[in-house]
DNA sequence: GGCGGGGCTTTTTTT
DNA sequence: AAGCCCCGCC
């Protein structure tokens, strides 16, 4: 090479075999544009693309690079807005490489934060020892507020619940949150503002964070604490956001304070699939990405690798009606397949057996059942063709709708878990307490204050009580002297004893189907076998999607089911054929989002972009209204179309 | 005051 | 299926 004359040697480098494997990997498996992305994206780079385009593909080989290259997992921050995307990125990016994955920083933001403030919300003044209430707890504890305040008032929890959600995700001030969200109680404001405050204090007080929280007090970890900041400024080398389009202005701070020293920061995303404004997302965190990040990177993809021409043509022309949308090009690499197919039924049970029986026909012509996914607007939509499934006998597998961890039996067996690991969570003590006979609402909340100020349950015990309570709390002492012996870390024991000695004949006497109870309650159980520590088993179970009884399969068994899905939770996912269920106006788009019909008309872009070869929308002639079929007006997103051109049109008849 | 059963209506989307 | 409200009973 260089003579050693030469003060400066050229120095070359001989690549490591991992490096040179995975560069033939990325030579073969992208394009060029996406190779760029893999190869060069350090720094702060933007990738905008539309859907198909292999966004997440360039993501999850960019780690696989990162990986490739010797930086840890460890190191890296894999974040997404949704459980199904994270898990569906990590899977992907698991099977690319060797090295395990498992060290990395992926999931969730929820997910992420939560990791984080375990470790370092001290310094802010979180307990580490705290709970996470879910949707449905931190309602409750809305409306104890609300009965606080105001007894008198009308309002919904409902509507608060939204309200604070929006307040913290997006960082407007009160006037903006109302006008935008609900206009119609502006004069109300007041009011809001102060069951919001109560609200914070008593989360602090029951040491609880709900879902916001979990965002919110790491954004005031990096923003209060200097050193904390730089610490996790370093921790990670590179993060990289899938589906930035739908991340809101908390998520947006949360990486600009992570990205202010290191400027390693990847994330992609596509304007036109921002599908969840009601979160607070904002496509404001892609547009000024840019401004935020000095000397960003932008980077375009415009091959579609999913879809038939035919698919992309519809796509594109339910998109072009919206009029504040970016033009973006698509340019589809498959060949030419058949026109998108648009069926009339009668109602839902017409609906139901015809998406059944193509079904069946499909997988009679080799189509496996895990590639076919069934999209709709509303989980409810589902129920006829569930049922109509379980009748054929057909496996499935339904995302959306009551996460395992949210069924009533499910979170009456872990608020025990919840009360032992947290005794100052009052709103779990309060579910727990409910349970017995003669507790109830008011009882139960004085429990919990007791609880909470002892954190000795005996305490309560030698609470004076009349007649039909005290039966109750008898029962109950009786049960927790069985309990308190076992050691907590054994929480799985706890849980057997619990259901063993009480809870399986409370679902007896109070639900029919105690049956199929009993059944996830068992699963809980073998669930929690798997963990050694409790706030790990309590945070995954709250912070997770656990898809029903799929939750104890092992990893990479190949099951083969059709998929059941909402468009939200859809999003990323893809399937050689498609059904989107109830193209009814009123529907889809839903008569509650009348509102921002832009955003329902980009939710079904991302319905058909699902899509890879076939397209079945569904739209109804009639429908039923308490066994009466009344007429139904076929959604205006199929109305404004041309669409005698842009599908084939079925009507469906059943033989008699 | 507080518990619990019954009958009514109504279903957006997620962490 | 589950929330919501109302009413009877302890
Ligand atoms: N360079 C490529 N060659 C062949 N197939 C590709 C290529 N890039 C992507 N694909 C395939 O195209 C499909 C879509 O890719 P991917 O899911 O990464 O797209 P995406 O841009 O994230 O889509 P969306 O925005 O709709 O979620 C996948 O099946 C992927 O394997």
């Amino acid at each position: 090479m260089n003579n050693q004359f030469d003060s400066e040697k050229k120095i070359f480098i001989i690549p490591s075999r991992k490096k040179k494997e995975f560069l033939e990997r990325i030579e073969e498996d992208l394009n060029e544009e996406q190779r760029k992305v893999v190869l060069e994206a350090d720094g702060p780079s933007l990738v905008i693309a539309g859907p198909g385009s292999g966004k997440t593909r360039t993501i999850v080989y960019r780690v696989g690079y990162l990986v490739a290259l010797g930086y840890s997992p460890k190191n890296i921050m894999l974040l997404t807005f949704t459980n199904q995307a994270a898990r569906h990125m990590i899977n992907r990016t698991q099977a690319l490489i060797r090295e395990s994955i498992e060290e990395i920083w992926g999931g969730t933001f929820h997910h992420v934060g939560n990791r984080i403030l375990r470790v370092y919300g001290k310094i802010i003044g979180i307990n580490e020892q705290y709970n996470i209430l879910d949707r449905e707890d931190s309602l409750d504890l809305i409306d104890e507020c609300l009965e606080e305040l105001f007894p008198e008032e009308n309002l919904g929890k409902g509507i608060l619940g939204e309200l604070f959600s929006y307040k913290v995700n997006t960082g407007k001030n009160w006037d903006e949150v109302l006008k935008i969200k609900a206009p119609q109680i502006i004069d109300k404001i007041e009011i809001v503002q102060k069951v919001f405050e109560r609200y914070e204090k008593r989360k602090r007080e029951l040491n609880v964070l709900d879902y916001d929280d979990l965002l919110f007090f790491w954004y005031r970890l990096l923003l209060e604490s200097e050193k904390t900041r730089k610490i996790l400024n370093d921790r990670f080398l590179y993060i990289l956001v899938d589906e930035y389009q739908d991340t809101n202005w908390l998520q947006g701070e949360i990486i600009r304070l992570t990205r202010e020293e290191n400027k390693n920061i990847l994330v992609v995303g596509d304007d036109a699939q921002s599908i969840y404004s009601f979160r607070g997302a904002t496509i404001e965190n892609i547009l000024s990405f840019p401004e935020i990040f000095p000397g960003t990177r932008i980077f375009y993809l415009v091959f579609n690798y999913r879809s038939t021409p035919e698919i992309i043509n519809l796509a594109n022309e339910i998109i072009k009606r919206n009029t504040r949308q970016y033009f973006k090009e698509i340019k589809p690499v498959l060949k030419s397949g058949s026109k998108p197919k648009l069926v009339w039924v009668r109602d839902d049970e017409e609906e139901a057996q015809f998406v059944v029986e193509v079904i069946k026909e499909l997988h009679k012509e080799g189509v496996k059942y895990k590639d076919i996914g069934v999209l709709f607007r509303s989980n409810y939509h589902s129920m006829a063709v569930q049922m109509e499934l379980t009748l054929q006998g057909i496996p499935y597998e339904v995302r959306g709708g009551l996460r395992f961890f949210e069924q009533a039996h499910i979170k009456d067996m872990i608020s025990l878990l919840k009360i032992l690991f947290n005794p100052q969570d009052e709103i779990s003590a309060q579910r727990f307490f409910k349970l017995f006979p003669g507790i109830g609402r008011a009882y139960a909340k004085k429990l919990s204050q007791v609880l909470k100020e002892s954190k000795d349950f005996d305490k309560i015990f030698q609470m004076q009580f009349s007649g039909r309570t005290l039966e109750g709390l008898r029962i109950l002492k009786n049960i927790w002297d069985k309990i308190k012996v076992i050691p907590v870390q054994n929480f799985s024991e706890i849980l057997r004893v619990f259901f063993n000695e009480y809870y399986k004949d409370y679902l007896e006497r109070n639900y029919p189907d105690f049956k199929d109870r009993e059944k996830d309650v068992d699963q809980l159980i073998l669930l929690s076998e798997r963990y050694d520590d409790l706030e790990k088993f309590l945070s995954e179970l709250t912070l997770y999607t656990y898809a029903g009884e799929k939750l104890l399969e092992e990893e990479e068994e190949e099951k083969d089911f059709v998929v059941l899905s909402t468009i939200h939770q859809a999003k990323g996912l893809e399937w050689h054929a498609v059904f989107i269920l109830r193209l009814v106006q009123g529907d889809f788009p839903s008569y509650k989002s009348m509102d921002n019909i832009e955003e329902e008309r980009r939710l079904f872009y991302v319905a058909v972009t699902r899509a890879k070869r076939e397209l079945y929308v569904i739209t109804y002639l009639t429908r039923k209204v308490k066994d009466m079929n009344v007429f139904t007006k076929p959604s205006m997103f199929l109305e404004e179309l041309p669409y005698k051109e842009l599908f084939e049109e079925w009507i469906v008849q059943r033989e008699i």
